[in-house]
DNA sequence: TCTTTGTCTAGTAATCTAATAGACAATATA
DNA sequence: TATATTGTCTATTAGATTACTAGACAAAGA
């Protein structure tokens, strides 16, 4: 499952994708559009700050910016950075792997294999799909409702 | 994250899949070879028994057995009974579909499109998994295991 | 100097996870 | 029938995690 403090991050992430254009983003402005709870959000765009994704200006005038162009930013990047390893399971994560406790024989563990093709299948959806492209899934997504409605 | 608890019943269901000639098979039997603590252990047959995957016999020479053929029983099955969707988010999940709370848009919201394609190749991993397809790749692995030493 | 912004430290209620303890009930066998 | 052996049921719990909130502080511009 993926955490609500991930799933905020992201929306937070394409919010500023989308209003890249306009220079500073207040937070408040995140939070009420994105209907964040505002000092949850704080402390996430502080994460995000921390591992390099976004910059800030403080004082009046101040607020977020992103610090690397959108098709730099993957989701898998994102999620990692907030939620840990996207394996459903430790000996199965290629940046956090870890032995499970109890297991006998890793090399023979069916679980692991099947756990395997899902970590696999999961980070190549998830690190393939970059910030740019679900900005570009955004507006096509709202060119067909303009045409439907 | 896969559970401790939804790994345990995999693992004995495993093991009684393999035994499942032997007929009736000891909670302290596959506690021992698994390494799961048994007293966690026996409430994760119960559950099991309770969904119907196992059935079980009390009193001296008891023990536990399959209810289902192992064909019948799929891993993505026993994942959502111990811990719920198989989905990353619940607005993605067919079984356990829940609205967003603070989603303005579902349709137009693109993290879930990403998500989407998260649980869809997931669920068809998971599902299409059987505990007979686990075993036959155990024993291949075996196998495999003894020619090359 | 005042207002507006982000930052930092701390705390917290509620829930979940991974168990453990122990009395009880059913069954086979001596 | 007594006893040993098995599963069942109820209750509890330590510790971690999640999703927040409160409030003082710091920087920058007008």
């Amino acid at each position: 499952m993926l955490s609500k403090k991930a799933k905020y991050a992201l929306k937070a992430l394409l919010y500023l994708t989308k209003n890249k254009e306009k220079g500073l983003t207040l937070i408040s402005e995140i939070s009420n559009s994105e209907r964040i709870p505002k000092k949850f959000l704080e402390s996430i765009l502080v994460d995000l700050k921390t591992n390099g994704l976004l910059h800030s200006i403080r004082g009046k005038k101040g607020g977020y910016q992103l610090a690397k162009d959108p098709s730099q930013i993957s989701v898998g990047n994102v999620i990692r950075m907030i939620d840990g390893p996207l394996a459903p399971i430790p000996c199965v994560s290629h940046l956090y792997y870890r032995k499970c406790d109890e297991c006998v024989d890793e090399i023979t563990c069916e679980i692991r294999i099947v756990m395997k093709k899902v970590r696999d299948s999961t980070a190549s959806i998830l690190d393939g799909t970059m910030l740019s492209d679900l900005e570009k899934i955004n507006t096509a997504l709202n060119q067909e409702f303009k045409i439907n409605s």
